[in-house]
RNA sequence: UCCCCGGUAGCUCAGCGGUAGAGUAGGUGGCUGUUAACCACUUGGUCGUUGGUUCGAAUCCAACCCGGGGAGCCA
């Protein structure tokens, strides 16, 4: 017997079959049964009839529960009546395990709070295979990218001794005997010194953020990318940037949209997404933001309306560069040509979405990176590692982080990066 | 940390001073192919917690707890 897939059944049309799944859904009438079988492939439509199970078998086939697990062997074939186009008329229905209780997922809509405390079982819901897809296709895409630019991937430690960029919130652990250990939120420090040894590196891995924020773009724990070159200016960089977004935008519409399409996408919208992406400086965004009747003063950090209403005007993503310096981390290299910003670039990302990417050239000079470490109030001594990385062949170079989850969120066009990581960590909520 | 919104059946919600409701899920029965099937009947509740006002509180007030969205901060 031929065991499959319901994602392989087109290639067993005429066949008999076994596929091995859940119960997803069912819909019944006197003399037959419509079991909605699921299989994290697929879903099909099985026909379970009186005339074939008889009197005795036919109704236990129609008490199976939702989610309880089943073998169904049938016969593959087309029909135009069947969801998806194929349907088995199925010649044994075998329960694996029947639910010991009622299934707590309706196809009917729930609440966040109830979806969240059942994350363990909403990811076995269409929507959320979908998007668990596309997450898989993104995170495919960025390894593939940099693997065919020759970028080694280095991954950076988890725990850190220091902060990487001081402003941020940690979450402190303890390390043995009296040492205090955090999680990172970064591994940018560690890609600098990986690029000095292997040119171009990149690493990707969970990041971790002690942040109080409730909202929709944030998360206490995400995975972000970080791709460090060496001998790199900031427009390499955003170069790079564009590249690599562009990648993922062509293959996720390239692989993913039958997905897309399962999370009601308006994929219009990111075939619009083409190269070369608008780029402006923080000056003229700052002019663009007045100009559009929405005051803002020189010199602060945009907000997340001003980043919606900045990206509002383009389809693609758009490069914003040349932040004040007083608003970036104290590893930002200056601009030479104007004193008061530095080389750094963010990416936000259209429909609102927000900053996807931020990154930028490092500072290269020792003594300019002593000046501001000690500026930024940060203990020398942690840092004396990197400053080792200036005083050993220092090169002008740059990178950037890209948040994973608030990209997919983009790419899928759904509400919450809650729902773009398999099991979310948020600010009260760790559960399940 | 601050500002808004919410907590009533397993789930989604209505009710907003006078006997606790609907849809759905579960149960029973019906239906010749359903598409979140449909039709009939039916089980199911310390109305988040504590205290107060009142003849009477799910409903009004206070405090607390839990959740959601946003600000700040960030990817």
């Amino acid at each position: 017997m031929t065991i499959t897939t319901i994602a392989h059944l087109s290639e067993h049309v005429g066949e008999t079959v076994t596929l091995r799944g859940w119960l997803y859904n069912r819909r019944s009438s006197k003399k037959l049964h419509f079991l909605q079988l699921r299989d994290g492939s697929g879903i099909v439509q099985c026909i379970a009839t009186l005339a074939h199970f008889g009197e005795e078998r036919f109704p236990e086939i129609g008490a199976i529960g939702y989610e309880s697990s089943v073998m169904i062997t049938g016969s593959v074939r087309a029909d135009e009546r069947a969801p998806g186009g194929f349907e088995v008329e199925a010649q044994e229905v075998e329960v694996v395990a029947a639910t010991t209780e009622e299934y707590p997922i309706s196809l009917k809509e729930h609440g966040p709070d109830f979806l969240l405390s059942n994350r363990h079982l909403w990811l076995r819901s269409r929507k959320q295979v979908a998007l668990m897809r596309l997450r898989d296709q993104v995170i495919r895409s960025i390894r593939n990218f940099f693997h065919e630019r020759d970028f080694l991937n280095i991954d950076a430690p988890i725990f850190t001794p220091a902060a990487c960029e001081g402003t941020t919130t940690l979450f402190e652990v303890d390390y043995f005997d009296d040492e205090k250990a955090y999680l990172t939120q970064s591994g940018q420090l560690y890609m600098e010194a990986a690029a000095m040894a292997f040119g171009k590196a990149y690493c990707f891995g969970p990041t971790f953020r002690a942040e109080k924020s409730k909202t929709r773009r944030h998360l206490t724990e995400f995975w972000m990318v970080e791709p460090e070159m060496a001998y790199a200016t900031l427009d390499d960089v955003m170069d790079l940037a564009e590249d690599m977004l562009q990648r993922i935008v062509d293959d996720v519409l390239a692989h993913r949209r039958a997905d897309l399409e399962v999370l009601e996408r308006d994929i219009e919208k990111l075939e619009r997404v083409k190269k070369p992406y608008p780029r402006i400086s923080y000056s003229d965004a700052v002019e663009e933001l007045n100009g559009a009747g929405h005051a803002f003063e020189w010199g602060g950090d945009f907000g997340a309306p001003d980043e919606t209403e900045l990206s509002a005007k383009y389809d693609a993503p758009v490069l914003v560069h040349r932040y004040p310096q007083e608003v970036k981390a104290f590893y930002m290299r200056r601009d030479p040509d104007d004193d008061r910003v530095a080389l750094g670039v963010d990416v936000l990302a259209p429909e609102g979405y927000g900053e996807i990417i931020g990154g930028g050239e490092r500072e290269p000079d020792l003594e300019v990176l002593r000046e501001r470490i000690a500026a930024h109030d940060l203990p020398e001594e942690s840092f004396q590692w990197y400053l080792d990385l200036r005083k050993f062949g220092s090169v002008p170079h740059g990178g950037f982080g890209l948040g994973l989850e608030r990209t997919v969120c983009w790419l899928a066009g759904i509400e919450h990066v809650r729902e773009c990581i398999p099991f979310p960590r948020m600010l009260y909520r760790i559960y399940p």
